[in-house]
DNA sequence: CGGTTTTGACCCGCGC
DNA sequence: GCGCGGGTCAAAACCG
């Protein structure tokens, strides 16, 4: 499992919009572009998390990044990497633990935990009527950003489709879809309920098409100019649509 | 006018 | 079967 964060900045040389804050601000590649405060700063406040689609809601934080993959806990290595051309990368890999660090005693808990989920998962697929060559993948990516946005740019263009308020939160949980015709990836983004000063953004899919920040960043001069455009259009609207509550905590 | 947001209704899975 | 909670739909409103 390779995850590569990259950084084009979009904030650079846009007018009104103001400044990134540390921390305040991740973007997308496959999932998130890194703001170049987050990357040079590996122990600012941000984490992330995976889940299963049977385990929503449990994103938390175990130092920088916690993952959940199908039911294993994952060691993270991390790795930044500044190239040439100022395109920092943040690499994250991911290695079973069960093979990586637990003893041998804890190999078995884990082989024998892992047995019981796939055939727990395994009865939930055909209790809903899926067949053996029915591939149920949805992976559900969620991260959790200390932020004072609830809406932050993520590389992608989303269609919100839904707003629901969820119990025990008093904060609404927004819906999205991505605009890109053709991509099913969807968006879900919300306030921690125990901690008001994070939102959870969770992904449902992987997207099939370039981010258009990325196309941006790497296209040619003419077509970075209309890509840069359409960012700057979405940055204003963004900042826009929550002027009023940036504009109370810069003071 | 086309794209996006809003919001009530509807659907579905799950637990009792 | 019923109620609840979460996810989605779709029509109307909104906006640039």
């Amino acid at each position: 499992m390779d995850v590569y964060f990259q950084n084009p900045n979009p904030f650079s040389g846009v007018d009104n919009i103001p400044p990134p804050l540390s921390s305040d601000f991740i973007n997308v590649s496959d999932y998130l572009v890194l703001d170049d405060d987050v990357v040079a700063n590996p122990n600012s406040n941000w984490s992330l998390s995976s889940e299963t689609p049977e385990s929503s809601d449990k994103a938390g934080s175990i130092n920088d990044i916690n993952v959940i993959n199908q039911g294993f806990s994952d060691e993270i290595e991390t790795s930044i990497n500044n190239n040439s051309n100022n395109n920092m990368n943040m690499q994250v890999h991911a290695f079973h633990i069960s093979i990586y660090f637990l003893a041998d005693i804890q190999i078995y808990v884990v082989i024998l935990i892992y047995i019981l989920w796939t055939l727990l998962f395994d009865r939930k697929r055909k209790s809903r009527g899926m067949n053996e060559t029915t591939v149920e993948v949805t992976p559900r990516v969620t991260f959790r950003t200390r932020s004072q946005f609830e809406i932050m740019d993520d590389g992608y263009k989303w269609r919100k489709y839904g707003k629901k308020f969820v119990k025990n939160n008093s904060n609404p949980r927004n819906y999205y879809k991505c605009s890109c015709e053709g991509c099913g990836v969807k968006k879900r983004v919300e306030r921690d309920r125990e901690d008001t000063r994070y939102v959870l953004t969770s992904y449902d899919g992987v997207h099939n098409h370039e981010s258009p920040c990325t196309l941006s960043y790497y296209a040619p001069p003419t077509m970075s100019l209309v890509y840069s455009n359409e960012w700057q259009l979405q940055q204003q609207a963004s900042a826009n649509s929550s002027s009023s509550n940036y504009s109370t905590n810069t003071n």
